[in-house]
RNA sequence: GCGGCCGUAGCUCAGUUGGAUAGAGCACCUGGCUUCGAACCAGGGGGUCGGGAGUUCGAAUCUCUCCGGCCGCGCCA
């Protein structure tokens, strides 16, 4: 419907333009919004407000030559100039009820639409965290947002491809191995000294023995070996980082090239499974797992510095090859391999988004966590050196997590055993509520994640809310049913006009809403506004329902209630399903 | 130091391309179940939109500045 006054509108302008009486307006400059008082109709726009200046023309004065040259339609009833020269529209009563009556037959469907993404190819990475343990719950808020947007992109026209981004190469696999490899020594009946600087949560434990398991004795060395000759670790003084690279080059040593592959092979695969299906219960899928190792033995990594360097934008110094980031407005320049000839991390994701853009996709999305917002700068300058556009790349960064458990702080860490798990928050709050209050807050906002108030099944728990407008519904549905009557499809079209109510107008305009909501969310990548619509909406159903009785013995109100109840209770599943959330029929 | 995000009711937060009298939840107070589910509803109090200046018909929103909070600035990933 806004779409359509938009239209309105600019046809409007056309003629007066065509008129000579005013300058031709650009579309975008056409903004039709929802007013905020329902005296002031249901539209208003203030293109008079905005055209006024530039044409040097009273805007109350130009407004009612627009309103003038308005072409009729069969969806506005008046409108009026209010204010300082606001064009308020008021819609005919059936405007609405038509809407409803498209809803309900487009079910599932309704309030997707094409216009905004017009079909193109759009990539979204997200998650992507270390296949170094399990998914935690900050990485899942980062889930939780990008499964929507993904839904929200695909709803409004995005042709769309999730991935994960699989980091399998470099140093912090290599202290996977390194960990999994001495608890599976401890598994054989070795006893160790775990290095500080190890993984050291009790999956590596169960890591170790899966090892064990698979492959019993076949890596196991003694323990007095391994350690021999090692330089001090933190504890005693020494350094952590050299400590902990000393193992690994020692297992690599003491096993051999082949078999150190195997057991990070086998580490990786198993800390993917577990992350594949942590985010499987969570509703989260990708159409493809990328992996970082398999950039460099495709050669996408060559490439990508191959047009690099074609454009002259890397040169050597101390031994290493720079990328003459500063040119594309970073603080200094980058390396992307090093003098020990490795390619860097950096190296792998310039080639990894280049490689985005040559597998055909127009607009690239990453959500990042925060703290990394100091590298989309880098990356964005290594595609424009590459010569892809500047807004190709768009990235969305998710602030961070903290747990309550009420007024008591969960603490975290990363690489000590005491994080929490996206699993065990699953666990103890249920998905549901998980994956909303992942999202009812904007994601530029860091999040405090109240473990008490999302399980308790209370008035102050917003997930219920919406879901028990839901519920209401199919209970009504059933009750129908109890009392000998049933719902008759024509009846209530015929009827809906009765819907004359303030409480059951208010209903149908929050409704309406949906198709717009869903476009202003995918357009600004904002989920949670889905969130405080679905909110919105349910308020507006619980009054009615407490003010009104939807099963009267007038068959013809009856319908067109029910019709509307059923209106209602589509949306909200509409919009629960695009936030990953179930629908129940009973709570 | 440079850069990113943020500061709105007692608390947690909406309010995005500048719009009409700044909203919601929680908490607090009052009222509503013999009725289709009270996990609900109705009503009430509560504000220097961090401070200041600017831009204009109009600023929570844009610009500058100051104060305060979180985060990032590797030949790590």
């Amino acid at each position: 419907m806004k779409t359509e006054l938009e239209s309105l509108l600019a046809a409007a302008l056309a003629r007066l333009a065509e008129a000579g009486s005013l300058p031709p307006t650009d579309r975008s400059a056409i903004v039709v919004e929802r007013t905020r008082d329902a005296r002031h109709g249901d539209f208003a726009s203030n293109v008079a407000l905005r055209l006024a200046k530039g044409a040097g023309r009273a805007p109350r004065e130009l407004a009612a030559e627009i309103i003038a040259a308005l072409p009729a339609s069969p969806l506005v009833a008046r409108t009026e100039i209010a204010g300082a020269g606001f064009i308020n529209f008021h819609l005919n009563a059936n405007a609405n009820l038509e809407e409803l009556w498209r809803a309900l037959e487009a079910g599932a469907k309704y309030g997707r639409s094409t216009e905004l993404g017009a079909g193109r190819k759009v990539i979204l990475e997200f998650v992507s965290a270390n296949p170094t343990g399990p998914v935690h719950v900050g990485t899942g808020r980062q889930a939780a947002f990008g499964a929507t947007l993904g839904n929200l992109l695909e709803a409004t026209g995005y042709a769309v491809h999730r991935e994960y981004y699989i980091n399998d190469a470099g140093r912090q696999m290599d202290i996977l191995t390194a960990s999994a490899w001495l608890r599976y020594l401890e598994t054989c009946g070795e006893t160790l000294e775990f290095p500080s600087n190890g993984y050291r949560g009790e999956y590596v434990r169960v890591l170790g023995a899966a090892l064990h398991t698979a492959h019993q004795e076949a890596f196991r060395r003694p323990a007095g070996e391994v350690f021999a000759g090692l330089p001090p670790d933190e504890p005693a003084g020494g350094d952590k980082d050299k400590y902990v690279d000393a193992i690994i080059e020692r297992m690599r040593a003491l096993l051999g090239a082949a078999d150190y592959q195997r057991v990070l092979d086998f580490a990786l695969a198993a800390m993917l499974a577990d992350i594949r299906n942590d985010l499987a219960d969570f509703g989260v899928v990708f159409d493809r797992w990328y992996s970082e190792r398999s950039l460099a033995t495709s050669g996408a990594i060559d490439h990508a510095l191959d047009v690099l360097r074609g454009q002259g934008r890397l040169y050597e110094k101390d031994g290493a090859t720079w990328f003459r980031a500063t040119e594309f407005g970073d603080d200094e320049d980058r390396v992307v391999v090093r003098a020990n000839g490795e390619k860097t991390y950096f190296a792998s994701d310039i080639a990894y988004h280049l490689e985005k853009r040559e597998r055909g996709f127009e607009l690239l999305v990453d959500v990042l966590g925060a703290d990394h917002h100091g590298y989309v700068a880098r990356v964005r300058g290594g595609l424009v050196a590459m010569g892809q556009p500047a807004d190709s790349l768009e990235a969305i960064l998710i602030q961070f997590v903290s747990l309550w458990r009420g007024e008591v702080k969960i603490p975290m860490g990363k690489r000590d055993a005491q994080f929490v798990t996206l699993c065990q928050l699953r666990e103890e709050v249920g998905t549901d509520a998980c994956r909303f209050f992942y999202l009812m807050r904007s994601h530029d906002q860091p999040l405090d994640f109240d473990l008490e108030l999302a399980k308790s099944r209370s008035n102050e728990n917003p997930v219920y809310y919406i879901q028990y407008a839901h519920a209401r519904v199919s209970s009504v549905m059933k009750q129908l049913v109890a009392k000998g009557f049933r719902y008759d499809e024509a009846v209530a079209r015929a009827n809906l006009g009765l819907l004359t109510d303030e409480h059951e107008q208010a209903a149908l305009t929050a409704l309406v809403r949906y198709p717009e909501v869903l476009r202003q969310a995918a357009a600004n990548r904002t989920p949670h506004t889905v969130v405080h619509y679905l909110r919105d909406l349910a308020n507006t159903f619980h009054t009615w329902y407490n003010a009104a009785q939807f099963i009267v013995d007038d068959p013809q109100l009856r319908n067109a209630r029910l019709a509307l109840a059923l209106g209602v209770q589509q949306v909200v599943r509409n919009g629960l399903d695009v936030l990953g959330v179930s629908a129940p029929e009973t709570m």
